[in-house]
DNA sequence: CGTCGACTTGAGTTAACTCAAATCATGTGG
DNA sequence: CCACATGATTTGAGTTAACTCAAGTCGACG
């Protein structure tokens, strides 16, 4: 496949000329990852950011009992590990294939020195890194102040939206990451998912289907308006 | 004073030229809020960026129900806001003045258009926002993967190393907001202080003073190797 | 067809929360 | 300088959301 065609897709690099697009697939260095395959460590040093091409991977930290929080799963176009480019220090995080995934790996320097010369990859960035604090202050939020059922209840609303608003979701992910993403565990996650099914709101089809029934009370669950627990109605 | 020094002081604008600093100094616009006034509230549309002079402010989340989650405490040279700079997008949180605070506000326009025309102003940018995301993993990791006592320990910690790793430390913000930016409550936070105390960890003076006294435990606490509760000796 | 991971369900435990109340600290108006 | 008001802090008692542990069922793939 044509490398130049590939980067001028990504939405990082909207807006560069031919020849810095020309330059970005000169220093670009391509690699394929199987699923379940470590990308980095937590602590690795970084010497440049990568650009998921195809597959997805997942952005998660450990602790030492083994629980795993995911912080977020990148897909085709999307930037990932760029903190260590800017801040200079080791990766914050780990990363991980979810499936068979082609990268493209931006050395460090080479890269430093294409923003100098084109404010507008630099404000591009600058979008991408503000856009994922943003992200962040939901995640926070989500994990400080709502219950699991309400992060479930925002998730669902997020993948609908993601969806075109179409009321029957794929879950594109299997619920064992889906808690960690929700920062949970796979055993509440089900007793949730059974309970909204029970009361309504949601139809929890097979293989990862999910039908949203009642939009509004799942909107109220998201916004912490209500709760599932005991008598809702 | 002098705004051009006050400018040229704040980190994210050293590197740059005196011609630089004065553009700076001239779209600057000082700005005064008493302790407890509000600076901006999530979903305000943001059309510029802050930079704390003198005084401290906390970026925070509410619930419905009323409980906050800090996300920082900025003080003294520490931009804040910048998200919808470059994300375009409203406030994703809540800022108010932890006590009498001066701030700068620089306009998004001519900021922009200073960073473009500033490769370094940009790499500066990056690196804040950078560190920042570094920042969130550990907020998130803390949320998610630590117990209170372990987030409380990494936060002795971090006070410690930001106060020349003295063993005696000052806590510069009440147990209310320490427990809000540990996302827990006061309540919560006052029982394990004097747990911690009791187990010969910390001495927790009076005053918001607080002194590490054991601070392998601690360690192991922050790191999630030990637990408190029961039996720890 | 057997293995492995995904998923579910039951039973018991617990960290942290809510609610209530008392004490302490600070500061202001008179 | 004192009395009260307000907010910070602590402690007790009870509740609970979510976790751990255990045991299965289900489904996909080699």
């Amino acid at each position: 496949m044509d490398r130049i065609k590939q980067i001028a897709y990504i939405p990082l690099f909207h807006g560069l000329s031919q020849e810095y697009l020309q330059d970005l697939s000169t220093i670009a260095i391509e690699q394929v990852v199987k699923r379940g395959e470590g990308i980095f460590s937590e602590g690795d040093e970084g010497k440049g950011f990568y650009v998921v091409i195809s597959g997805r991977v997942k952005i998660f930290k450990l602790s030492l009992e083994g629980k795993e929080q995911i912080l977020h799963i990148f897909g085709q176009g999307e930037p990932f590990g760029e903190v260590p480019v800017f801040a200079g220090t080791p990766f914050p995080a780990n990363a991980e294939a979810l499936e068979k995934t082609r990268l493209f790996y931006f050395p460090r320097e080479a890269f430093v020195d294409l923003i100098r010369k084109t404010p507008s990859l630099a404000l591009n960035m600058l979008a991408v890194l503000s856009h994922r604090l943003h992200q962040f202050t939901a995640l926070v939020e989500d994990l400080s102040l709502k219950e699991v059922p309400g992060r479930l209840a925002a998730y669902l609303f997020y993948l609908s939206y993601k969806q075109k608003g179409n009321d029957d979701l794929a879950l594109e992910i299997t619920k064992v990451q889906l808690a960690s993403l929700l920062g949970t565990i796979p055993e509440t996650l089900s007793r949730i998912l059974s309970k909204m099914t029970k009361e309504g709101i949601i139809s929890a089809d097979t293989h990862g289907r999910i039908r949203i029934v009642d939009r509004e009370t799942l909107g109220k669950l998201a916004q912490g308006e209500i709760r599932l627990s005991q008598s809702n109605f």
